[in-house]
DNA sequence: ATAAAATAGTTGAACCATCAACTATAATAG
DNA sequence: CTATTATAGTTGATGGTTCAACTATTTTAT
């Protein structure tokens, strides 16, 4: 049971998709610091959604960035204490809240824009078109493979 | 549902990577948790390297599973409160701690291992060798990318 | 031989993830 | 209508990551 070489295979996968995680998180802060902006890249996912919508709730958010409410309370925590957005209280459903930007929200968002897309290339730059397209599907089948049955 | 096509389409590539790996800690955690053993996949791509080589410095651990000595001074300390490993202070330089494997450490390293090969399998379910080693090759570029410079 | 620089590791702070327990509101079943 | 259940969100605890600042050794360069 004790295969080096099958051992080292299975740290390597792991290992891998977190080096490779880390790092582009890493770039991306990097980059957005380079040009005088302080956001995580959590933050900055979250703040996508909210900005194509208009506004968004907590729960929506979490669907939409595959993310535990309790990670969206605490990032959206930040995101209002940094005067980023503000919590709105749904007047329909009173458990509810809604997410709206501020102009400062705003203003970051397009700021940050261009920040995201050099990440992306500095990411993608010397891998081929085909090779990416790979990537993304066996991505999506591992999240598929380990979606949870009890759903 | 989520399914492949949609979730390819529609989140981008960081977001897919986070995905993935939070589903993988979180299915090799309870897998596991089910086989009544406690311990995350960032102690136990620790406790692999330690057990291959019999001992390991904590810079030697942090450059063979890619992480940062902080994160590695602070998996050690926890791995340490559980009794799964010691460190002993290097003889010859006295800079260095040599972190090595105690019994009860060695015998969860053997428990954890059919874990992991489980978990590996479900992750790897449907997805062709071809494409897995693809997907290695995008993932070694993307780190070889983004390694800094000034490194 | 000594001053300067490099290396190994620790600590504190800020942020994010996960779990479990909790509050408050809404929806539903009897 | 009321009791149960489901949903949205918060809080506390624990663990991991990153940064910056720090201690303590070793290496090197003069």
């Amino acid at each position: 049971m004790a295969d080096k070489e099958s051992l080292k295979f299975h740290m390597n996968l792991g290992m891998l998709i977190n080096s490779a995680h880390r790092a582009m998180t890493k770039r991306f802060v990097q980059n957005a610091h380079e040009s005088g902006l302080d956001i995580s890249l959590d933050q900055w996912m979250v703040l996508g959604p909210i900005w194509q919508r208009g506004d968004a709730s907590q729960k929506e958010l979490g669907d939409m960035c595959l993310k535990d409410k309790t990670s969206v309370t605490r990032i959206i925590d930040t995101l209002e204490k940094k005067n980023l957005v503000v919590r709105v209280p749904d007047q329909l459903d009173h458990r509810v809240n809604r997410v709206i930007l501020t102009n400062a929200g705003k203003q970051l968002f397009y700021d940050v824009l261009p920040v995201m897309e050099k990440t992306r290339e500095e990411v993608k730059k010397n891998i081929s078109d085909e090779d990416i397209e790979i990537f993304k599907n066996v991505l999506s089948s591992i999240i598929i493979n380990l979606e949870n049955e009890k759903g």
